[in-house]
DNA sequence: ATTGTTGCAAAAATTTTGCATTAAG
DNA sequence: CTTAATGCAAAATTTTTGCAACAAT
């Protein structure tokens, strides 16, 4: 019987993501928590951010080439998200209005995450041109 | 004025991802194009295929350390993906009855491109653990 | 002629992994 | 005690880039 420890590393871990209202990478947890876990290494930070998305708490925005941003659920509240392609910058949209398919996924298809993103430039990214 | 040159190495990763049904990655359609042009490099894949997303005429699925697969919109039409998060099975699902917030996102923001996504196990994937 | 593209190869970056050691339960 | 989890460092992958040569317009 597999049973999750509950290590100094992964509370650590849940409380850098908790406090923060960014979107985090998994180098700026790893600095994050290395203030109250100096000796931590990213390498366990990857580990646990994978368990805990796997437990389905954390959901990721992933994007090719760039490191992956992890977004604590807070109070499993359901949102979706708005990526800058430009500078990154990525903004919550909550879910409240939002009705999404659940027919048309093939026969037998379990379902563990729906992501709804909106890609993107950002006000400040799309600004027209100013006179070069 | 920039102009995009009509290059047979753009035309040929065009063709490769008309011709699929498949959602492949880079590296495949290296193989497929380098049938055709033997001498082309995966460099200028890559570049085409940024070229061809930017321009809205190809979707991408990306997930960390997974390679970005390419989903080629067949008369821009509109639909979302599937994905497998153990084998990396994907499909396609009609979006018909989606009807998507277009409202909640912050002022300012251009769309470009709408992701909806369900990540999960396909049914192969998904069967209960046979009696190990 | 111009200059956007290409091919090549090296580099950048992110994420994963093997293994001996540590520590949670 | 047991064995899941850690730290370290190397490895594996994917994607990007600099630059001289090439080719589309």
């Amino acid at each position: 019987m597999t049973m999750v420890r509950n290590t100094r590393q992964r509370q650590a871990v849940i409380q850098a993501l908790r406090e923060t209202q960014s979107h985090p990478d998994a180098a700026w947890i790893h600095g994050q928590v290395r203030s109250v876990l100096p000796s931590i290494s990213l390498g366990t930070v990857y580990r646990t951010l994978d368990a805990l998305v796997r437990d389905g708490v954390v959901m990721t925005i992933e994007r090719a080439g760039q490191a992956t941003r992890f977004d604590y659920k807070h109070g499993g509240h359901v949102h979706y998200h708005v990526v800058c392609r430009q500078c990154g910058a990525i903004h919550d949209v909550s879910a409240e209005a939002v009705t999404l398919p659940s027919a048309g996924l093939p026969a037998g298809f379990v379902v563990q995450d729906v992501r709804l993103e909106y890609h993107g430039l950002c006000a400040d990214c799309a600004q027209p041109e100013e006179q070069l």
